[in-house]
DNA sequence: AGCACGCCGACT
DNA sequence: GTCGGCGTGCTC
């Protein structure tokens, strides 16, 4: 008896196993493919995790029923790593799968309702719907089981189709099918009866009374006369200005004959120019990062904005290429910008592959395969978070940039992995360097240099000697007093904004909410309209002029009067971008104003578009939330102005200082890239605040220093872990005595370690009640053992049957 | 996570 | 009397 143990894509702790026959045992190997059939009637696919000749005691396995793959589609080095994460980050194999492989490689299985070729019936035995659907299957005889929701005009259309079952009259049958398929192009050539001087005189005198068939073949002659390589349909319709129908006909003919190749869906233009020189600085980089790759794993590049790093990274991976090793370029999904894509493309043109989440299912399948099949197309993955999963055989060397970036932790669906630790880890499986790059490093990373746990090389000049900009903080308490505020503009910023506008260079104005304003509210009254489903108050957006809730996406008309007291009496309290674009069109009519947030940036080239016409100067002040922050290259900008920084600040949460300093170092950073130096303005109630000194002396060692010390203090990482665990059910009871459980439960082991149950700041989102614990674990305690009293204690929680329902969600290393 | 089975209110 | 709501439990 043969076996396997399958992952299959679903939450479940457990590996299933199978049974498969001698033959299959022989040919299947760890890391395919298979379908196999799950509970009563779904298909799904599962990946090959162990193969084994002992039965499972206390069932019978099932069958497998199909082998999905020829070769391996993850390898065991991908599977080490799947095992790592669900480990460390408490989630189950499946959920990684889901995570790591590209949707299109997970078939789904759909049920068919397929007609019995039966005898005689009597057809008015029917019920009216079963006629419909009998009816329906004299037509074509099968239907997927979604169809008939139609055909019936309702929801539940599974009463019926038993009913007919019973009737012998139809059975069922599970269409299991690729997602993914290749991409086909067709080509047309001559045919080749056709190919002989002479035979293509005859052919053209016969379509002497077709002109334009006769045109059409003259076009494919000339273009086969220039080139050799095939044509596409496409290329001979141009060409000779025919339609498609004209070049069917003569396919139809004979005259033609096409053919298709199958080609990737991700195409660039191949214009490899050498790479630059490196500037002197740059070099003694390059070479002291070299060096200290000789005993350090990781090593960490902090590089002031604009120290041009990206030209760094080039020679190093240059230097794995020359290795014949693979290398993985990791960045936020934001900062995935075609400006830096283009870069890359223009320095190793075929060999770099681009993988993120915007792409089509069918485009990730190729970059896929190619970095599987050890492509030369593939050798150089540029790649958000999830490309950490790629099949890699060699890799060498993996490059997170942007490392302080919080979105490389993952934090809805598990696996909640934090990209840049598991890059490490990666790595470290493939005895690979990792280089981490930032402007302004987390905590975390520039103290484990401090320690000598990573080794650290510093560019502090900007390219081209270029000045940092100069950081000015305005006290707007001041300005209101004293009435030199027009709206949210300070007179400082409107000056500056001129000024910079008048020279013809560019403003970029930054403001972290979208939306008009995030609260109305009633000057009579008080009160201020809330979303139903969660516990927030609505955002006014100005565009079609709605209420929104940010977290659930509810949308009511904005209202007229207030809704508690009827009076007319509505006023909005803060602002978002679209208020400041609102204002600059006002106070700056003669020059022309993009807003750059979630709300302008939908669909595939969102983000493009907007950049692009900045980058042209076809307009001249962008107003953004962070998303202006990432990997943008200005050359044209002078002044940044951050609208307020008061906000960013008072966020409650320990990392606020650090990251409210990443990101005004970050905004400041797009000024004055080229010659000149930048401008930034800083608008707060708070100029003394010490994060807003230490930005605008551009002094990020003061600011580590001072963090570092409160961290110690207060007990947070790097000095200590922590895990974070929700609590989830849409009775507010059930998670306050179910939190409060389970808290309790972890202090008799953790003591005075354990934090909560708290409420979130937003403590319901889409009805649903949220109450978090933390646990903080000292650096001696042993991570694993935590989790095993973690898990022990979780387990007993879910045999309490009056917390049945309560989601428990574990965020280790929460960010 | 799905998806079935199973037990209680509003309709023909 | 049925249809259909979603609470509970299982999946090799």
């Amino acid at each position: 008896m043969h076996f396997i143990d399958v992952i299959l894509p679903i939450p479940l702790e457990k590996r299933f196993t199978y049974s498969i026959t001698k033959a299959e045992s022989e040919f299947l190997q760890v890391g395919m493919r298979v379908a196999v059939p799950f509970g009563k009637s779904k298909v799904y696919t599962a990946i090959v995790a162990g193969i084994h000749t002992t039965a499972p005691l206390v069932y019978e396995a099932k069958e497998i029923h199909q082998i999905l793959d020829e070769t391996p589609l993850v390898s065991l080095k991908q599977l080490e790593l799947w095992a790592w994460i669900s480990n460390y980050y408490l989630c189950s194999e499946g959920e990684v799968m889901r995570a790591a492989l590209p949707n299109a490689f997970l078939l789904e299985s759909e049920t068919l309702v397929v007609k019995n070729t039966v005898k005689e019936f009597d057809a008015a035995s029917l019920k009216d719907d079963e006629f419909l659907v009998y009816e329906a299957l004299q037509k074509s005889s099968s239907i997927k089981i979604n169809e008939l929701e139609a055909v019936l005009n309702k929801r539940n259309v599974l009463p019926v189709v038993k009913g007919l079952i019973e009737k012998s009259l139809i059975h069922l049958e599970e269409e299991i099918y690729e997602k993914y398929k290749p991409k086909l192009v067709q080509y047309v050539k001559l045919h080749e009866q056709h190919l002989k001087e002479d035979q293509l005189q005859q052919l053209l005198e016969t379509l002497s009374r077709a002109p334009k068939q006769r045109e059409v073949v003259l076009s494919l002659f000339m273009m086969q006369s220039k080139s050799k390589l095939p044509f596409k349909v496409s290329d001979l319709s141009e060409q000779s200005q025919a339609s498609n129908q004209i070049i069917k006909t003569l396919i139809d003919k004979e005259v033609l004959q096409s053919y298709y190749i199958q080609t990737d869906r991700i195409n660039f233009e191949d214009d490899t120019t050498n790479s630059k020189h490196l500037n002197e600085e740059q070099s003694v980089a390059l070479t002291q990062i070299l060096n200290q790759f000789e005993t350090q794993n990781v090593v960490l590049l902090h590089g002031v904005t604009s120290s041009g790093k990206t030209e760094v990274y080039v020679k190093l991976i240059e230097n794995a290429l020359e290795k014949g090793e693979q290398v993985l370029y990791l960045l936020p999904e934001i900062a995935l910008t075609t400006q830096l894509v283009n870069r890359l493309q223009n320095y190793f043109g075929e060999q770099v592959a681009v993988f993120h989440s915007k792409y089509t299912i069918h485009e990730r399948v190729e970059v896929y395969n190619n970095v599987l099949n050890s492509l030369d197309k593939a050798k150089i993955i540029i790649g958000a978070r999830s490309s950490l999963f790629l099949p890699f055989s060699n890799l060498g060397l993996v490059i997170v940039d942007e490392e302080h970036e919080q979105s490389y932790k993952q934090y809805d669906p598990a696996p909640r992995y934090h990209a840049r630790d598991t890059a490490i880890v990666l790595a470290h499986m493939y005895k690979a360097k990792t280089l981490l790059g930032s402007a302004t490093p987390s905590i975390e990373s520039y103290y484990n240099t401090q320690i000598g746990k990573y080794g650290l090389v510093e560019l502090k000049k900007r390219y081209n000697n270029v000045q940092l900009p100069d950081i000015e903080l305005v006290d707007i308490k001041v300005k209101h007093k004293r009435k030199l505020m027009n709206g949210h503009f300070s007179d400082r910023l409107i000056e500056e904004m001129e000024l910079t506008l008048g020279e013809g260079l560019q403003v970029i104005l930054f403001q972290n909410r979208r939306g008009y304003s995030p609260i109305v509210e009633c000057n009579t009254c008080g009160h201020a309209p809330q979303c139903p489903n969660c516990d927030v108050s609505l955002t006014y957006h100005h565009y079609r002029s709605q209420l929104r809730c940010h977290y659930c996406g509810y949308t009511m008309a904005m209202l007229q009067k207030c809704m508690a007291c009827y009076q007319p009496t509505l006023n909005t309290k803060g602002f978002g971008t679209e208020q400041i674009e609102q204002e600059v069109k006002s106070i700056f009519p003669k020059y022309k104003i993009a807003r750059m947030d979630l709300d302008t940036t939908r669909g595939k080239y969102g983000y493009e578009k907007i950049i692009t016409a900045f980058e042209q100067k076809e307009t001249q002040i962008l107003v953004g939330t962070q998303m202006l922050t990432k990997g943008l290259d200005f050359r044209n900008v002078k002044l940044v102005g951050i609208m307020n920084a008061d906000n960013m600040l008072n966020f409650p949460d320990f990392r606020a200082h650090e990251r409210s300093f990443q990101l005004f170092q970050q905004v400041a950073g797009r000024a004055g890239r080229t010659d000149v130096q930048g401008k930034v303005l800083i608008q707060t109630y708070n100029p003394l605040h010490n994060i807003l000194q230490q930005v605008s002396e551009h002094h990020y060692l003061k600011m580590f220093n001072e963090q570092l010390q409160e961290r110690t203090n207060f007990k947070y990482p790097p000095f200590y872990r922590l895990l974070k665990i929700t609590f989830k059910h849409r009775d507010y009871n059930k998670v306050e005595r179910s939190s409060e459980w389970f808290a309790k439960s972890l202090r008799q082991t953790f003591k005075q370690h354990i934090l909560g149950p708290e409420f979130p700041p937003v403590s319901r989102i889409r009805n649903m009640y949220l109450k978090h614990v933390m646990i903080k674990i000292p650096q001696q305690q042993n991570l694993q053992k935590t989790k095993e009293v973690l898990l022990k204690i979780n387990s007993s929680f879910q045999a309490i049957s009056d917390f049945k329902g309560v989601r428990v969600i574990f965020n280790v290393d929460y960010y």
